[in-house]
DNA sequence: GAAATAAGCACGACCGGTCGTACTATTTCT
DNA sequence: AGAAATAGTACGACCGGTCGTGCTTATTTC
């Protein structure tokens, strides 16, 4: 949401305008804030505050809280791209790929990177009624993971890593409700225990699946 | 927190007082209210409009808001015992009662009892990052329901009807992970969907370890 | 190369509205 | 009659948002 400022924000000679510079400073700080005080509850003064910047200066970049809010969500995708999917797209696809994919996404949690937990699991769940274009990019998101989740099982199934009559939905949802829990429960209750159940439920269900034990990380317990 | 009011809010020839029902029904209506808004974005406003009562009145009966986040937290322990407990505890013990428990739970949500969701989700995902009184007692819920649902599976193994190598604590977390994703999703995603991979999460578990099929519901899909 | 111009950027002050909370008066039940 | 329950009212703080102004930086002109 790009109102003023050099188009793309950047200047004739390639460099990064101080505008592009702020506005994403601005995104960063706003996923972690809002990860901990949620997206809605958020307020813009808490985030002028933490970045140095009245609050004027965030409206020169979004028009509306709620155009800051969609920003925030496509900054966090972006992150979420970078942290967990980039580092499992290094895997060798199938089987591999699938438990690096969920072990980035528990080493993420477990490094507290965003001390509030979840950015998508604690938005998403503050959205869950409340219509609106928050909640639509917010349940885009969720369909993109969902469909990337579904992609990983349904390669592993095709290079013959699991059987050809492996529900690829069913597995899927399964490896993400995982992952939810783990990062719920760690931040309520013990930490630790959450990050290995979530794994050693992956790996009790890839162990009863996939036929080379090879292919799977060693035991955790 | 019954700051005035009859002691036990009861009269002498024991009916229910009148500030003792309207009570009850401002915690009800809260419960509701918070699973949409959350339990801190509930406006004190919203709920007495909500019941047709001024602001003030409320405070009559809790003194102060995070008051009456407490004794909703704890109204809504109350609601999901007698809906999602009590019907578990009638069917008969071991891998039935746990199957049962799953399937209100499932039911509970699809019933859309609370347009927002689940309470305990929604919350305790609220206030994940925010210390206090509210987050510990959230805490205490979910510690108790944990080890709710890891009593359940206990009884199954000692009745035999599961293995007993069986890892308690981690079956326990894998089925409580099927209902919460199943809540979030059915909530921005297809709700009959995340319905059925919940149930069918736990179907296909206990497939692979029961050895008495008679004990489990027929096939789902 | 320096001066002038224009655009990008950020600021402080301020708006109407709503928040949680307190205090007092009045109605309603026991 | 007296206690309990509720309404009315006011408050200070904070909410998202607007406005006019000045500083900084890039581009153009001389």
């Amino acid at each position: 949401m790009l109102i003023s400022g050099y188009a793309a924000g950047v200047t004739l000679d390639g460099r990064v305008a101080r505008g592009e510079r702020t506005r994403t400073a601005a995104l960063d700080a706003a996923v972690v804030l809002a990860t901990e005080a949620g997206l809605d509850g958020l307020s813009l003064a808490q985030l002028a505050d933490t970045l140095g910047v009245s609050k004027s200066g965030l409206f020169a970049h979004w028009r509306s809280k709620e155009a800051l809010q969609l920003a925030t969500v496509d900054r966090a995708m972006q992150q979420w791209q970078e942290r967990i999917i980039g580092p499992a797209l290094r895997a060798q696809v199938g089987v591999r790929r699938l438990w690096a994919l969920h072990d980035a996404r528990i080493d993420f949690y477990a490094a507290r990177v965003l001390p509030g937990g979840c950015f998508f699991a604690n938005t998403e769940f503050e959205y869950n009624a409340r219509p609106g274009p928050v909640r639509d990019r917010l349940a885009e998101a969720l369909g993109r993971w969902t469909a990337f989740l579904e992609r990983l099982v349904q390669e592993a199934v095709e290079l013959g890593e699991l059987p050809h009559d492996v529900d690829v939905q069913q597995l899927a949802y399964e490896i993400d409700a995982l992952g939810v829990n783990a990062v719920m429960r760690s931040r309520l209750l013990d930490p630790d225990t959450a990050y290995r159940h979530a794994r050693q439920g992956l790996l009790n269900r890839l162990r009863a699946l996939c036929p080379d034990p090879t292919l799977l990380p060693e035991g955790l317990s």
